[in-house]
DNA sequence: GAATTTCTGAGGTACGTAAATCAGAAATCT
DNA sequence: AGATTTCTGATTTACGTACCTCAGAAATTC
């Protein structure tokens, strides 16, 4: 039988109201009391029955997502995967407020951060940018007690307590061993086109990216980046130009989003250059299938949410968490094993 | 607020037993009266509160694992994942039990499924061996009314509820998309090292390899198969032959387990092929590193192990499955990505 | 219409914990 | 010593559901 607040009181010989302060932090309990109740919890092992004692307090758990209104399909259906959460709510014993915040706006995303100071909530999350702004404002977040992820893009340094995300890095340097192995040695130009160098996963792509060419295939010319903003108008007018100015451009490694854009690009040339892109989408999938893309490293937002959830659950209860399960994978998707 | 039972009560106007007779199928409801409960129940929205019906009723979940004793890496993490669960099923309201059974015997595996039959839990999972023997028995399991999840390998046709694991056919397209563009169009010939055609796993990543070979990359010949049975001296004599035979294979793919042996096999070569391997374990790891192994596809047995329980558990309660979350994915990993 | 069977309501206890109240004990201060 | 303050114990209610008992009402049978 697993034991009780009952039996830790009957075996320390105090009331349970005693058990309860000691179980609790409360005021109100002699030091030898104490210590003898928490022998006679650690003797039995006692755990608290956390369904129980959440029933006991009525107690929902107030989160709250902040996510930048971009129209890329990455970050909507991130948005989405933060409703299902919220339509799961009751069963989960969760209160999930989103904030839409403008994209790539530090001002905005402060100024979020800081009204979440204010509401209080029992954790929050939300898509860093990497500035000392909003550095600073996490750090009051989390000086305030609350719990904090970042989400999809990390903000080392800032006192949070989680990233729910993927290996940037790592993305880059797996991106830079596809590319290479798949262009075969050979001297080529490799185009990057990013969404914006102020955000820093795509900044660690880049890093990731650059570090492995340079060391494993230093016969690949890296081309001066060019950034799209994420937007697919922007995209394609900027790899156009790069096509205008290298003709040889062999391979191109897309790092952030507003893909539909490269994907028009590549379809107007006649020898097709090696895609990597990130993000599985519709029109991605589309592009793998046809062969206009030849990998797509993703990462599952679905999976992203529901860690932060879990993590953000953990963290209010002064709870551990399972390390492994909330390790966010890369995916890598050829047009082979697709979902 | 929350609708209760309380409320429902209220609303249909009778009392709270006559609610819990509805929403319990116990007997003793008129039906125009548990229709009127059952009105209440749809117009309120009620969903019942698993945590308080769990407590009420004291229920733990009795799951019973029934796993392979083989002494493969992948096998051992397997298990060791089921055990990391069964530390935390205090906490999770599990009582697992695990069952080992020799591997690649399906006679043992049915009788395991039996007694399983006759212990009742509320849920079962293991490693499927495909032969109709134990397709009865997993049928026999179903018909018992335990919720059944296969494990690693599928079973079809057999009643189970969900399928724990990768796609295996997708596994082996994935490898030989990899393997094709890896050896980049040249001739040449690939030997596949399988553990035994009598698991479903391995002849699906078979199947699924030979087809994309067959499509995409028809100058590859692909050797007969060569059964390591997951032992890693068998594997390394079986590959030791194999290069005997055919000194100039450009090409491995393992799709089973033991590659130990593989990997002693393939360092005694001066020209390395290329090698595609599934499981990453600590050997794979370091063959990963140094190059030996070009890539490596896995599954992440603590994915599996909790997406099986979470599942059982679902099913115990009725409740649907969020089926994204409970897919498994096939991670790839180069040696620039691993974890 | 009486006897039976079938329904329904009322009420209670239980699960394991939280949290509140109140009273008595012990320690501290005046 | 008396008054205060601080600790501690006992007791109670509550969370939302499950499940039990008992009694009375309604429907059914004879």
């Amino acid at each position: 039988m697993k034991p009780t607040v009952h039996d830790i009181a009957k075996i320390a010989g105090v009331s349970l109201a005693t058990v309860d302060r000691v179980l609790n932090g409360r005021p109100g309990v002699r030091e030898i009391t104490r210590g003898r109740v928490e022998e006679a919890i650690s003797t039995l092992g006692y755990v608290r029955d956390l369904a129980a004692a959440n029933l006991a307090k009525g107690r929902t758990y107030a989160f709250t997502f902040i996510l930048p209104a971009n129209d890329n399909s990455f970050m909507i259906g991130l948005a989405e995967e933060v409703r299902g959460a919220i339509a799961r709510s009751s069963a989960e014993r969760t209160d999930i407020r989103i904030i839409e915040v403008p994209p790539f706006d530090p001002a905005a995303l402060v100024c979020a951060l800081d009204a979440v100071v204010e509401s209080r909530p029992a954790g929050a999350a939300f898509v860093a940018i990497d500035t000392p702004e909003v550095r600073a404002a996490a750090k009051r977040l989390q000086a305030a007690g609350i719990p904090v992820v970042t989400l999809v893009s990390d903000l080392p340094d800032s006192g949070r307590d989680h990233y729910a995300g993927i290996d940037n890095i790592a993305a880059g340097r797996t991106a830079a061993g596809l590319m290479g192995r798949f262009l075969s040695g050979r001297k080529a130009k490799v185009a990057v086109l990013a969404g914006s160098m102020l955000v820093r996963d795509h900044r660690e792509r880049l890093e990731g990216f650059s570090a492995v060419v340079g060391g494993s295939f230093p016969d690949l010319d890296i081309l001066p980046v060019l950034e799209g903003r994420d937007d697919p108008t922007l995209a394609e007018t900027a790899l156009a130009e790069a096509f205008a100015n290298h003709p040889d451009i062999a391979g191109i490694y897309s790092l952030g989003a507003g893909n539909r854009g490269l994907i028009r690009a590549v379809q107007t040339r006649r020898e097709r250059p090696v895609v990597i892109a990130h993000e599985l989408t519709a029109s991605t999938r589309a592009a793998l299938m046809d062969g206009t893309i030849d990998a797509v490293l993703n990462q599952d937002a679905g999976h992203e949410v529901r860690s932060a959830i879990r993590v953000l659950k953990a963290k209010a209860d002064g709870l551990p968490v399972i390390a492994a399960q909330e390790r966010i994978r890369i995916d890598i998707f050829l047009k082979d094993n697709l979902p």
